[in-house]
RNA sequence: GCCCGAGUGGCGGAACUGGUAUACGCGCACGACUUAAAAUCGUGUCUCGUAAGGGAUGUGGGUUCGAUUCCCACCUCGGGCACCA
């Protein structure tokens, strides 16, 4: 056996899997299937950095220890081409964000492929690919046919820097999610997708599936289910009605307060007095931007609608009306009963303009609301999904209006609606998409008509191609059917998905829709598309910021796996801390995961040479991994480590504990280094273990030791029950409480006996001295303790 | 403001269900090997104390034979939501 050369060692066997196909998923297999996935990635200009990885790493480990214990596993990639930062690419280069795309997604390719993931590379797929978004549309399509899609004039959030309309998920904290810049209103006729339809659903469906509890929690708070009333009051001839969670409190409600934008302020100009005052105030409000409105010390402002009143439906008392931007449009009904005794924003606002607080009393929620003509209703916060976006790079939506029949959707059998090749990508100020000026494309004609007919400029956002891929790769190349029925019967749900924390509202929310009206259309086969749902940690730069390219401390992984090896680079980032947390990047540690894999190499070069090979346990007890090894390895059944390990490495892997693995294994190949003689078949166990953190260096040992086959084909080693199991044990005796000696005891040992001969022990008299033993607490295997 | 998550050596982090706090790794120091260096191996490495022993898991309390773990209050950091009636 040579020395370690990882880059032969490692480009060898790469180039072997991908030859023999052995991660390729079986589309007929008669054995249980796996489908684990992690979020295809965006493939930017400044190709991969060592963040990118950790989560491929992880869902790496889960897939081929999968495959070992006999799943056929689907573990596929993409990429998720479509968007934002191409496109500027392309318009400052003046190149094709095609050919951008095509550069950006082969270096990808090459350095994923450098690190040895097990991805299933024959299901490649490819959003900005018209085979792929064909489908993307024809999804669309199905939406237009059900009315869950539909054009509306309303007040979008507008990026004034990307100059495109954005979804309320992509504006954080009033800016744009993705330059940050402060994001405008802007009243436009735009495309919506009506998620909201299915609030309920996706609110209860939580409960069906295995998602980290802060996940789930994080979608249910965005989509804010509250259940209230819906009370009417009554305005002269008119009625206003409000939405409150606190019918009971209906006697405390002492003014009315409607949203400036509310339909009634218009409809009754004529009898407010004051109706300069409200309109110059209705004005203020709409020029405002988002973070304006919501600024932190801002105070709660106001008018009065004089001339009007209000009649409290409960005691029939006349009350004051107003408008205030405290309440908003757009939830409930945009008009709340003020509770200034109860609600510390009504309370705010009536101390402000002097306005009534009474106390009376609270009354039966449900009675009251029957009695006075409401109802009980259920409302979300969620809004429908702004799905138009005014740019080149997405997928056009595939729509014709024409002069006489209106929206008339393209012919599915004309999908898919190319994007045709442009000079000049540049979006425009007055919002049109850069699209709207190539007329040759735009002017078509009608399908129904065959009139004179204009095509949709707008295009889809950058969540459309994301939102149903997972079914794709079921069926990559289908060219009649998204996917097959009978693949999507078999590959679906997605047993385990792992992804970013970021996407919680956005892609994950968004695919679960998609995914439920595909459902509900008898296109899928499950009603939710993700079965587990984990989350990873970021990678920072070192010292614990975030890597980025303007602070300049971005690693590539080229260099680490140039010089260390992909295989360190995997034990390194799967080591360096808990893979749901973020963890800043160390390139001088990376050299312990190195040590660790050379110590491997030196251990299996001893046993092919035949200088470490043993036959027979030949120690008696061993420590727990994870627990110190107390140096006499004369003390230590190695082989009831290999035990121990195996079982501690099985079992962290399920929970993702991929870091409390790996130094389980290396105590064990720090044992194994010093114990003079090991039984082949034991390390052979070790490197099943090991390989699916280190695919490389296992295989080449694996096959130097004479094994024919694959060991990413091998069956995943089971622990001996017994030999995890101590004869002896070390208890430690603890005198009130503080650790004072230790004993060793047979495991089987009787509670009674080990008290009695713990009384004897002299470190214990010597402490019990003039005392005596009041109580004595024993817990087995582990730890005595005297009260004195 | 509200809701999550976290706070442990010089650093990244361990610790099952309340049971030896600081595993594993980095760094550092010393030693072996070497002409030397690197690599490797070994030993040590929370803190005060010569020792016996004492003190430490953000701070202060509590429950318990025993608390990093449970409870209460507070501080700091990270994330989410943010006038949602």
């Amino acid at each position: 056996m040579k020395e370690y050369e990882h880059l032969k060692l490692e480009k060898k066997w790469q180039i072997l899997w991908e030859k023999k196909g052995i991660y390729h998923a079986q589309n007929n297999s008669k054995k249980p299937k796996y489908y684990s996935l992690i979020e295809f990635p965006y493939p930017s200009g400044d190709g991969l950095h060592v963040g990118h990885p950790r989560p491929y790493i992880g869902m790496d480990i889960i897939s081929r220890k999968r495959r070992m214990e006999g799943f056929n596993v689907l573990y596929p990639i993409g990429w998720d081409a479509f968007g934002l930062p191409t496109e500027n690419y392309a318009i400052k280069t003046g190149k094709d964000p095609r050919a951008v795309t095509k550069k950006n997604t082969d270096t990808f390719r090459r350095q994923i492929k450098s690190l040895g993931v097990s991805f299933d590379w024959s299901r490649e797929i490819n959003t900005t690919d018209p085979k792929y978004y064909k489908w993307t549309q024809w999804i669309f399509l199905q939406f237009l046919k059900k009315g869950l899609a539909y054009k509306a004039k309303i007040a979008i959030n507008w990026c004034p820097k990307d100059k495109t309309g954005l979804a309320n998920e992509e504006v954080v904290g009033g800016v744009c999610e993705r330059c940050g810049t402060p994001v405008e209103k802007r009243e436009k006729e735009q495309w919506m997708l009506a998620i909201t339809k299915y609030a309920e659903k996706l609110d209860k469906d939580l409960d069906t599936v295995d998602y980290l509890p802060q996940i789930k929690l994080a979608q249910r708070n965005w989509i804010g289910k509250s259940e209230g009333a819906e009370i009417e009051f009554l305005v002269g001839k008119k009625i206003v009605k409000v939405f409150t969670t606190r019918p009971d409190t209906i006697l405390g409600a002492t003014y009315l307060v409607l949203a400036p934008e509310h339909e009634l302020v218009q409809k009754l100009k004529d009898k407010i007095k004051n109706w300069n005052e409200v309109e110059k105030y209705i004005k203020e409000i709409k020029n405002k931007t988002d973070i304006e409105r919501t600024a932190e010390d801002k105070t709660k402002t106001g008018v009065e609608l004089k001339g009007i009143k209000a009649i409290n439906p409960a005691n029939k008392e006349e009350i004051s009306i107003w408008i205030a931007d405290y309440v908003l449009a757009t939830y409930g009904t945009g008009a709340i009963m003020a509770v200034p005794k109860h609600d510390e924003r009504d309370r705010d606002f009536a101390q402000k303009y002097n306005l009534p607080i009474v106390d009376k009393p609270l009354v039966d929620a449900k009675e009251i609301t029957k009695k006075v003509g409401g109802k009980m209703v259920v409302k979300f916060k969620l809004r429908d999904w702004v799905f138009s976006r005014q740019r080149y790079w997405g997928e056009p939506i595939p729509v014709i209006h024409c002069e006489k029949c209106g929206i008339v959707p393209v012919p599915e059998k004309n999908l898919p609606v190319e994007l045709p090749k442009i000079k000049n990508y540049e979006p425009t100020d007055s919002g049109e998409s850069p699209l709207a000026n190539i007329s040759k494309w735009v002017n078509t004609k009608c399908p129904k008509c065959k009139g004179k007919a204009k095509r949709e400029t707008d295009t889809m956002p950058n969540w459309a191609g994301s939102s149903w891929y997972y079914l794709r790769y079921a069926d990559p190349k289908n060219k009649k059917v998204f996917a097959d029925k009978k693949n999507l019967k078999y590959w679906t749900p997605v047993d385990w998905y792992n992804g970013g924390n970021e996407h919680t509202t956005l892609h994950l929310l968004y695919s679960r829709f998609w995914h439920k009206f595909l459902y509900n259309e008898g296109l899928v086969s499950t009603s939710e598309p993700y079965k587990k749902r984990t989350a990873h940690g970021m990678i920072l730069g070192e010292g614990g910021v975030k890597m980025s390219k303007s602070l300049g401390n971005v690693i590539n992984p080229d260099e680490i796996v140039k010089i260390y090896g992909a295989d360190t680079l995997r034990v390194y980032e799967m080591f360096m801390g808990p893979f749901n947390q973020s963890v800043a990047w160390s390139t001088e540690s990376i050299i312990g995961a190195r040590r660790f894999i050379e110590k491997v190499w030196r251990i299996g070069k001893g046993i092919s040479e035949n200088q470490k090979n043993f036959s027979g346990p030949r120690f008696s007890e061993a420590p727990n991994p994870g627990q110190a090894v107390q140096n006499s390895s004369d003390f230590l059944s190695i082989r009831k480590l290999f035990h121990k390990t195996i079982k501690k490495v099985t079992e962290d892997i399920e929970e993702m504990h991929f870091n409390t693995a790996i130094s389980a294994m290396m105590i064990l190949a720090t044992e194994m280094e010093k114990t003079e003689k090991i039984e082949t078949e034991d390390f052979k166990k070790f490197l099943q273990i090991l390989s699916p953190f280190a695919p490389h260096i296992t295989e080449e040992i694996w096959s130097i030791l004479g094994e024919k086959k694959s060991i990413n084909v091998s069956l995943w080693p089971r622990w001996d029950k017994d030999l995890i199991q101590d004869e002896n044990v070390k208890i430690v005796v603890q005198i009130n409480g503080k650790v004072r000696t230790e004993i060793f005891i047979k495991s089987d040992e009787k509670e009674e006996e080990i008290k009695e001969q713990t009384i004897k022990n002299e470190v214990v008299l010597r402490y019990l001295a003039g005392g005596e033993a009041k109580k004595i607490i024993y817990v087995k295997n582990r730890l005595i303790n005297i009260v004195v």
